[in-house]
DNA sequence: GCAAGATATCACTGTATGCTGATGGGGTGA
DNA sequence: TCACCCCATCAGCATACAGTGATATCTTGC
C-alpha cells in the first residue's frame, strides 16, 4: 500500500505528464523546443484560438514550464528547463517502436488532436 | 499553422503522456519499474480496486507500454521498454526543481492523488 | 488622453474519462 | 466436475477540464 508521501509523489508527477498529455498544449511547448516564442506567433503556429492559448499557457506557466518574459506590449515564452523537451524528445523516440500501439489505443478519443480555431 | 500530419504526430505524443498523467496509472506504471507484477501485487501495492487496475492495464496494455504474460492462473505485467521508466526518472529529474510550480498549478485538482479503494 | 494592439481573465457548456459494482470467463486443484 | 481463485469486461455515474466568446488589463504611439 502507498505512503501518503508516495501518494504526493505520484500526483505531482502525474500532473506535470498531465500538463503535456493535451494535445494543443504539447503542440504549444512542441513549438517552444525551437525557441522562444510570443503569443501572438503561438497563435499563429498552433491556429487554436488566442484565449485558448492564453488558457493553457496561464497553466504551463503556473506549471513552471514554461517562463513568460514581457518585452514592450508582447510577452515573449520559452521552456523552463532543457528537460521539459528531453521528455518530448524520449517519448518521441519511444513512439518510434510502439507507436502504432498508443494510437490504436481507445480509452483515449482518437480524434482528438490539435483543433484549429475557425476564422 | 500545423501540418495534419504534425497534428496526428502531436496527437499520438499527448495520448502517451496522458496515459502517464492520471495518479493511478502512473503508481502502476512506477510499481512496475520495479519490475514485473501480477494484477493482485498490483491491487495490493497501489490500494487501488482490483477493476480500476484491470481498466488501467488495459489501457496501458493497448498503448503498448506494459506487456502482459499469463502463467496459470496469474497474469505478470512488466513495462515493454525501459524509456517508459526514463520518462518517469526525468520527470523526476525535472520536479526536483520546478516541483513548487507544478504542485501549486491550480488548473488540475490538486486533491486528486491515487485514491485507495475502500475496503 | 485616446485609440489600437497584445495578452489575460472569466463564466459557461459539453464531453471525455476515472471509479465503481456486478458479472463473465478461464485456469486450477480437490 | 465443482468450488475457488485471478483477472477482464461492461454499463452507469459523477466530475474534471478543454474550448469558446466576451471582456478586462496593459502597453505603445499619436
Amino acid at each position: 500500500m502507498l505512503l501518503t508521501s508516495e501518494r504526493a509523489g505520484l500526483a505531482v508527477k502525474a500532473k506535470l505528464f498531465r500538463g503535456l498529455g493535451d494535445p494543443s498544449r504539447l503542440s504549444i511547448v512542441d513549438a517552444l523546443r525551437r525557441g522562444p516564442l510570443t503569443v501572438s506567433a503561438m497563435v499563429e503556429a498552433t491556429g487554436l484560438s488566442q484565449s485558448n492559448v492564453s488558457n493553457h499557457l496561464s497553466c504551463l506557466r503556473d506549471c513552471s514550464l514554461v517562463v513568460a518574459e514581457q518585452a514592450g506590449r508582447f510577452v515573449t515564452y520559452h521552456l523552463s528547463d532543457d528537460r521539459v523537451g528531453d521528455l518530448i524528445t524520449t517519448a518521441e523516440s519511444l513512439l518510434a517502436d510502439v507507436a502504432r500501439g498508443v494510437y490504436e489505443c481507445t480509452r483515449y478519443d482518437i480524434s482528438r488532436t490539435v483543433k484549429p480555431h475557425r476564422r
